[in-house]
DNA sequence: CTGAAAGCGCTAACAT
DNA sequence: ATGTTAGCGCTTTCAG
C-alpha cells in the first residue's frame, strides 16, 4: 500500500537520495555506472518518482488541460485527437474536462486545471461562457492559454478559430447557384459568436445575389432536434416553407430532413438542405446531407502549437489563427441536376 | 506571477500558518471571529490553498480519473455525465484521457491519473487492452478502479457491464418475429468480449428458433464504415444477401443500409436492418433505424456509485453490475407491417 | 484556541 | 561525482 519513495531507494543503496534524483532525471552530474545502479535497483523496488512531489519543487509539470463542453459527436474527438498528436510526442499528456456546457462547471474545471498545475490550457468555452474575466485575468498573470472556436473574434486572447461567416456565405451561395429562391437559415443560439459570423455570412450571400429581404430569415432554432423539428412543423403549418434551409448542424438538419420528410415533402426535389459542421454520418443518410466541413483535426492540432509557442516563449504571428473547411456537396442540395 | 502562500496571509495577519490552515479547512479548534478575519483578509490577497501541496500531505485529492478509448459518438460522453452527475455532488472533480483505442496510450494514461494521485478510477478498456497485469497490481495494492464495458466477464475486478447477450439474442429474435427467415450478423472485432457475447446472443435465438446454419451467418466486420460497406457489397456481388442484418452498430447499420440502397435493395422491405447502441441519430434516419439502446448514462452513474463505494470502503454486494437496455423498434426492422 | 515544528517526496543550490 | 541541506506549500501532531 506505501509507496516507495525516493528515500527508500537511497537507503537501500547506501546512496544519497540527490543520487537517486539525479539518475532518475539523467542530469550530467552522475557516473552512468551509479546511474544504472540505482535505475535498476529503483525498478526492482517499484518505485516511481511522485509528480505530485516534483510539481511542488519545479514549474513544469507536462500535463495540458483542456476543457471542452461536450462530446455529442466527433467534433471534439478529432479536436483533442489533434491536440494529442501534437502533444503526445512531446512527452505531454492531455487531460480533458468536460463542462456540459455549463458556465459554473466550466469555471471550476479551469480552476481545477489551473490549481492541479497544467502547463497550459486549451478551452474550448460553452454556449454561455461568462467566465471571461477568471480568463483574462490568467492569461495577464501569463499564464498559457488558448481558446478554440466558439470564441469571439475579438476577444484579446491567443485563439483558432473557424473561418464560419466564410463558409457560411460558400454554403448559401451553393444554394442559390442550384437555385433555390427562397432561403432560411436556421441557426444556433444567439449567444454565440459563431453562430452571428454564420448569420453574417448568409446574409452577406443573399446581399449580393440581390435577394430581398421577403425571400429570407433567419430563425434562430438552436441546437436541440426537438427544437428544430418544432420550428420547421410550424412553418409548414403556416406554409411559410423556403425553397432551402441551411442548417446551424448536421444534426438539425436531419431533423429537418425528418420533419419535412413525415410532410410528404422531398429533400433535395421540393426542398434542399445543407448542414454545418459535418458528421460521418452526413455520407451516410437518405438523402446524402450536403454539409460545411470543419478542419477539426486541424483545429486542435493549431491550438496544440500555438499553445506550446506560448509555454515556450517562442513568437507568436498571429494572436488568432482562422482556419478554413469545405463544402462536401452530396444529394441534399443538389437541386440543379435533378 | 507569484502565487499567495499560506505563509504570505499568515503574515499579513500575524498568525500562524496553522491558523490560515485551520481556517480554510474549518477544523473546530479555531475560532469563528480568527476564522472570518482570516478568510477575509485571505479571499481579498487572492489566496487558494495550493492542491499540490495539499495532495502532497493528504491522502484525498477529490479527484476522480477516467480513461476512454474514443468519443466517437455520445456513448462515452453520457457515460461520463453519468458519472459526473454522481461525482460533482460529492464534491468530486473528474479528469477524463482519451486512449484513441491505444493500448499502450492508455496505460500512460492510467499510470499518470495514478500518479496524480486520483483517489480512483474509472476505466473503459481500449478494443485490445492488454494492460490487465497493471490494473491487476494496482487494484490488488488497493487502489480503487472500476471498469466499464467492454472487460471480460470474468475479469477479476468491480466491473459495470452491458448485457450484450441478452439484448443481442432480443435484437435477433425480433428479426425473426418480424418473418426475416435469413439472418446475418456484422459483428464487431473478435478481440472484443462484447462481440463474442453479442454473437452468443445471435446463436441462441437462431439455435432457439431452429435456424438452419446456412440461414444465418456471423460475419466480422469491424466497426468502420468502409469495412461494413465492402463487406456488404461483397455479400451483394455474391449473391449472398441475407434477409435481415443484425449490425454491431448504427453506424455500422446506416452504410449498410446506404450500400443496400445503392444497389436498389430497399429497407425494411427487401432486406431488414437493426443497429446497435443506439445514437440519437436513428430517428432522424430514413427509414428510421431499429436499434438496441444501451443505459449509457446509467451505467456511468452506476460506476461512479461503485467507485464511490469502494473508495469508502462499504460493502460492496456484487463485483458485477450487469445493466439491461432496450429495444427501439423503428422502421429499418419492420416487415411485418408492410 | 493558537503557535511551533516535523514531515509529505522531491529538486536544486551548495559543499566536498 | 556525490552528499548535505534548504525549501516547495500545506497538514498535523504536540505544546502551551
Amino acid at each position: 500500500m506505501k509507496n516507495v519513495t525516493i528515500k527508500d531507494v537511497a537507503e537501500k543503496l547506501n546512496v544519497s537520495i540527490s543520487s537517486v534524483s539525479r539518475a532518475f532525471n539523467d542530469t550530467f552530474d552522475i557516473k552512468k555506472e551509479t546511474r544504472n545502479r540505482i535505475l535498476k535497483v529503483a525498478r526492482e523496488m517499484g518505485y516511481y518518482p511522485n509528480p505530485i512531489a516534483k510539481k511542488l519543487t519545479q514549474k513544469k509539470t507536462f500535463n495540458i488541460g483542456v476543457v471542452v463542453p461536450e462530446f455529442i459527436n466527433e467534433y471534439y474527438s478529432e479536436v483533442i485527437r489533434g491536440i494529442q498528436d501534437i502533444l503526445v510526442d512531446l512527452g505531454y499528456q492531455v487531460l480533458i474536462m468536460q463542462s456540459d456546457n455549463n458556465p459554473e462547471r466550466e469555471l471550476k474545471n479551469v480552476k481545477t486545471l489551473v490549481q492541479n498545475m497544467m502547463d497550459g490550457l486549451i478551452i474550448c468555452p460553452s454556449v454561455k461562457s461568462k467566465n471571461m474575466d477568471y480568463y483574462l485575468d490568467e492569461i495577464n498573470k501569463g499564464y498559457p492559454i488558448v481558446f478554440l472556436n466558439r470564441i469571439e473574434k475579438m476577444f484579446p486572447a491567443k485563439k483558432v478559430l473557424f473561418n464560419n461567416t466564410k463558409w457560411s456565405f460558400f454554403a448559401t451561395e451553393h444554394l442559390i447557384y442550384q437555385g433555390y429562391k427562397r432561403i432560411y437559415h436556421l441557426s444556433g443560439s444567439n449567444d454565440l459568436g459563431i453562430t452571428k459570423d454564420r448569420i453574417q455570412g448568409f446574409i452577406k450571400a443573399m446581399e449580393k445575389h440581390h435577394f430581398s429581404k421577403d425571400d429570407y430569415k433567419v430563425i434562430e432554432t438552436g441546437i436541440l432536434s426537438e427544437e428544430a423539428m418544432a420550428t420547421v412543423q410550424k412553418l409548414i403549418d403556416n406554409e411559410d416553407l423556403p425553397e432551402a434551409f441551411i442548417c446551424v448542424s448536421d444534426f438539425v438538419a436531419l431533423s429537418t430532413i425528418s420533419v419535412l420528410k413525415q410532410n410528404r415533402i422531398e429533400v433535395p426535389k421540393d426542398i434542399g438542405v445543407i448542414g454545418f459542421t459535418e458528421t460521418k454520418m452526413a455520407s451516410l443518410v437518405s438523402p446524402k446531407l450536403s454539409s460545411v466541413k470543419q478542419p477539426t483535426y486541424k483545429m486542435g492540432k493549431s491550438a496544440a502549437e500555438m499553445l506550446m509557442k506560448l509555454i515556450n516563449n517562442e513568437p507568436i504571428l498571429s494572436e488568432t489563427i482562422v482556419l478554413d473547411g469545405s463544402l462536401n456537396i452530396r444529394e441534399s442540395s443538389l437541386k440543379a441536376n435533378l
